[in-house]
DNA sequence: TTGAAAGCGTTACCAC
DNA sequence: GTGGTAACGCTTTCAA
């Protein structure tokens, strides 16, 4: 409730004081800086956020674009951002699209473009040109995390690298027979991501001289439900029956963990499963999967948000962060017939 | 870019007549507010939340605190409270925890408790006197979501009860060896909810004349790969099984499914489960549980801050939700030896 | 229905 | 090292 003058006035030095005191800039002896830190904390005084940005120009909030907030993925990819802006003390202002696809248009043209934050953090959106237009036209400093934008740099791994190595190790394995979970995600999304993991399998099959069957390629919507559905309708079909699958992530392998057992599969005698992600349920699942670290994602992400905020240089170039192998137990050579 | 002068030059009215016409007050003729949007539209304009939050005391933003952002259930209730928000042109500035037990003091003493938002949601958290305290001192409405709070409104279910409706659900079935995975969740989150719903567990019990074995209530930590883990470790024991686990969540009883395939027991027939929840996967699971609904929760929650932000009454009382049981595969009577 | 002007609570610049 | 004082860009009250 306390405003910055009754600081200054318990404390008896200008408000002008008071603020560079408690900000931490230099030019206040240290006698009076203690001064004013004590008033501020008797009185319970916080600087309100309206003024000073309305003042400074800088909000010290950061706001980050999720598509949904109930993925493994982009929540990992939250709580390392929210660790790195915690450490630097901004705030984050959330803005959920939830599949609200008309609401693009509101965050975009109203809220997130000026005036409540200082940067713009957006995971795994594909925009429009207008959209990238707009947010150039901030000046506020920009970043993606989990799939490349065009015009924009982002933070990810190598989605086609790393569905080709997924693939590789099938095929390493004496797999040939290998049917692909893929994402289809919905509009809006960046549909890089489970295209590049979708030619990544398809590179791996070519390259081994292995047929690429369109049937064997179905879509699971990065969903576990989904993909346990999609996979029991292929396990269904007469013919022959894939060996293993490559599913685009972990909660899809899980599905077609859940399918295979359904099917009174063993895995992996009877199927071999392999993913991306390494989800949180991968190790109990025993999934072997491509790891990688959305957590590390979000945090440097935002890290190259916040030096630049200070002053650092901006850095055009877009990050690829490594992906590693884990192989537990749900993968394993083809029975011989 | 713009700002409100601008928009009224181009118009020829006064500052004071576009801040009224673009915020939809009465007192201003068609024809005028007409002219004012599309001046803005035009130039782009949007009004600085900073100064508009300054001069009207008033953000348009609410806090919500988390204790993290991955687990289903605050997650679920974050899209509940999204969408209210959403509707109601609201931002929301996300607080997470974390399990940063020192940021508890950031948050509440600093950031959240004055000046940048109207109103505060939090999640799951046990308050401690003082900081009840300070979260009184503001004038903010706050409510809390998912658990009971002293001095505080909650919205949330009522945990004993599910409990133990849960836990007569297999009393019926005909069990009476039935294990409990219990929550026993870290500190400072809200521990009413863990020993609610063991309370309610021990309640059917004794109703039923059955006696409560404490080496048969375990912990789970609200998560399914410890909760394996702790199932596993009663299954390794020597002497009697249980027949049936009650587990506190969905999560939990996912790891006690898992673990009852590690032993080479089906499920229901070795072992039946449920859970509390209805957990995204809890339907693949084939889980049967007592189905609550987050997303409501939170959107209700919402809908009381943001119906007395706008004036109306406040409501002091909590509200219980509505719980139901859903019956899936997870749980039969127990087999005749 | 509209306009003029006084704040709102800071920060930043310039003197001292 | 410190203080005075314009901004900052809106909203709100009071007059017209």
């Amino acid at each position: 409730m306390a405003g910055i003058d009754e600081v200054a006035r318990a404390t008896g030095v200008s408000t002008a004081t008071v603020s560079r005191a408690l900000r931490g800039l230099p030019n206040v002896s240290d006698k009076t800086r203690a001064r004013v830190r004590r008033a501020a904390d008797e009185l319970g005084y916080v600087a309100s956020s309206s003024a000073s940005g309305l003042a400074s120009g800088r909000t010290l909030a950061m706001g980050v674009v999720v598509p949904s907030v109930s993925r493994w993925f982009y929540t990992s990819v939250l709580e390392g951002v929210d660790a790195e802006l915690r450490s630097a003390s901004y705030d984050m202002i959330l803005f959920n699209l939830g599949g609200h696809r008309g609401d693009r248009e509101r965050v975009f043209h109203r809220t997130i473009l000026r005036k409540r934050t200082d940067a713009l953090l957006a995971m795994c959106l594909d925009f429009t040109a207008d959209e990238r237009h707009q947010l150039a036209s901030t000046g506020h400093p920009t970043i993606v995390v989990g799939g490349p934008v065009r015009g924009l740099r982002s933070v990810g791994i190598d989605e086609r690298g790393t569905a080709r190595r997924a693939t590789e190790h099938l095929i390493a394995l004496g797999h040939r027979d290998i049917a692909h979970l893929g994402g289809e995600d919905e509009e809006g999304l960046n549909r890089q991501v489970p295209i590049g993991r979708m030619h990544g399998f398809q590179d791996a099959l070519r390259d081994a001289g292995i047929p690429v069957r369109r049937e064997w390629i179905i879509p699971g919507g990065f969903s576990l439900p989904l993909s346990r559905a999609a996979m029991n309708t292929l396990l269904d079909r007469p013919g022959p029956r894939p060996t293993a699958v490559f599913a685009g992530s972990d909660e899809m392998a899980m599905g077609a963990i859940l399918a295979a057992y359904d099917h009174g599969l063993r895995v992996p005698d009877d199927l071999s499963v392999i993913g991306i992600d390494n989800h949180d349920f991968a190790e109990s699942f025993g999934l072997t999967t491509m790891a990688q670290d959305p957590f590390e994602q979000g945090a440097v992400a935002a890290r190259i948000l916040l030096d630049e905020l200070n002053g650092g240089e901006p850095r055009a170039r877009s990050l690829k962060m490594p992906v590693t192998l884990i192989e537990r137990a749900s993968t394993a050579p083809p029975r011989r017939d």
